[in-house]
DNA sequence: TCTGGGGTCCTAGGACCC
DNA sequence: TCTGGGGTCCTAGGACCC
């Protein structure tokens, strides 16, 4: 039997800047880019859970926080505290967590920065997986000062759902038994994969739980969602044999960059773009990688509609050069009627290598 | 409401090869 | 005349996740 734990920070940016700067303890926090008097065009990376009251939640535009903020100082509740993201500071405490999780357990995966999966089958039942899990609490909340929340499942699906059921601070254990009734009343939505779209495809079809989605055969859901309905069929019965890994290959690297204003200067875009490329090649090298193949540039523009160019090149290509020359060469019609007749303004850059070697 | 930045995976058409 | 089937690579776009 397969015992497998999903541990989440809670709130995380926010946790570590609670931490870090007393003065903010017990105030609500947003953790992003700059509101700029609310003319900022970012999104909210965390709130923390006093701001949450105020209807500020991750990936919230952070205009609309800015407005949520005034209207309840105007209610006379103090205003929200917003901060721009110190990653250095948040990847370093998550190497503080992953190292104490490894010093519970062999086999961990970490997911993303505040995630990781642990598999504790070793341990031999969800009592002892628990006292295991209790215990990493513990010990992250003495050494790095914030919560987890943790779901122990049969497997990684119903790990990571579980992990998302009590929170902040929560432990959900679902044993194999229960997981299928532990599905069934949720929404769609809680099934990693189904977002928008995916959801608004299912409600159009009076499906809006998990339990709605059983009365399609896997050759519907596979005809409605793609290759994927095959496993979307499991994870709805709460199968799901997806090992933990320890870790996954990089498959590439990139960087972009939305303005502060939107421009139609070549020479901004051209300087960005030059920067990104360095950037891009200092990384790459990094990450253990000497050589790119293929060359992906995106142009946003005013409006959001959003274009890509691709260029692949015969042979691996080592140089910063190589790259910023092919970038340029890529987003050059973009800057003339070529591919911009209207002569929109373009909103963000970006670069991104594949095909690493 | 007006949408960041870093990624992964999938689809679909076309080219090309056997 | 009106044209198979399978595989792989490239390209553009889109959904999704944290």
């Amino acid at each position: 039997m397969r015992i497998i734990a999903h541990l989440d920070m809670d709130a995380f940016f926010a946790a570590i800047e609670e931490r870090d700067n007393p003065r903010f303890r017990g105030m609500p926090i947003a953790v992003g880019s700059d509101p700029k008097g609310g003319q900022g065009r970012g999104v909210v990376a965390t709130a923390n859970y006093k701001a949450r009251e105020y209807g500020i939640h991750s990936a919230l535009p952070i205009s609309k926080a800015w407005q949520f903020s005034e209207e309840a100082r105007q209610r006379g509740k103090p205003a929200v505290i917003f901060l721009p993201p110190n990653f250095e500071r948040y990847t370093e405490a998550s190497e503080h967590i992953m190292k104490i999780i490894r010093a519970h357990a062999s086999l961990v995966e970490q997911a993303s920065v505040d995630e990781a999966y642990v598999d504790l089958s070793f341990s031999g039942s969800f009592a002892k997986a628990e006292k295991i899990c209790r215990a990493i609490k513990e010990e992250i909340q003495a050494k790095e000062k914030v919560t987890a929340s943790v779901g122990i499942g049969p497997n990684k699906l119903i790990a990571k759902i579980a992990s998302g059921f009590q929170k902040p601070d929560g432990l959900t254990i679902v044993e194999e038994g229960n997981a299928e009734a532990f599905l069934e009343p949720m929404s769609v939505r809680a099934i990693p994969g189904i977002g928008p779209k995916t959801e608004l495809l299912f409600t159009a079809r009076g499906a809006k739980t998990v339990r709605d989605l059983k009365k399609f055969s896997r050759e519907e859901l596979v005809e409605l969602t793609g290759k994927w309905g095959a496993e979307l069929y499991e994870k709805i019965r709460a199968r799901d044999e997806t090992p933990v890994v320890e870790e996954y290959e990089v498959k590439s690297i990139g960087e972009q960059e939305t303005f502060a204003e939107d421009t139609k200067s070549a020479e901004l875009i051209f300087e960005r773009l030059s920067m990104m490329c360095k950037n891009i090649m200092a990384r790459l090298a990094g990450d253990g990688f000497r050589t790119f193949k293929t060359v992906v540039i995106t142009v946003r523009f005013t409006g959001f509609e959003t274009k890509t160019r691709t260029h692949t090149f015969s042979n691996p290509q080592r140089t910063a050069k190589a790259l910023q020359t092919e970038a340029f060469r890529l987003i050059l019609p973009f800057l003339d009627a070529r591919e911009n007749p209207k002569g929109k303004l373009i909103r963000l850059i970006g670069v991104r290598i594949e095909k690493l070697g």
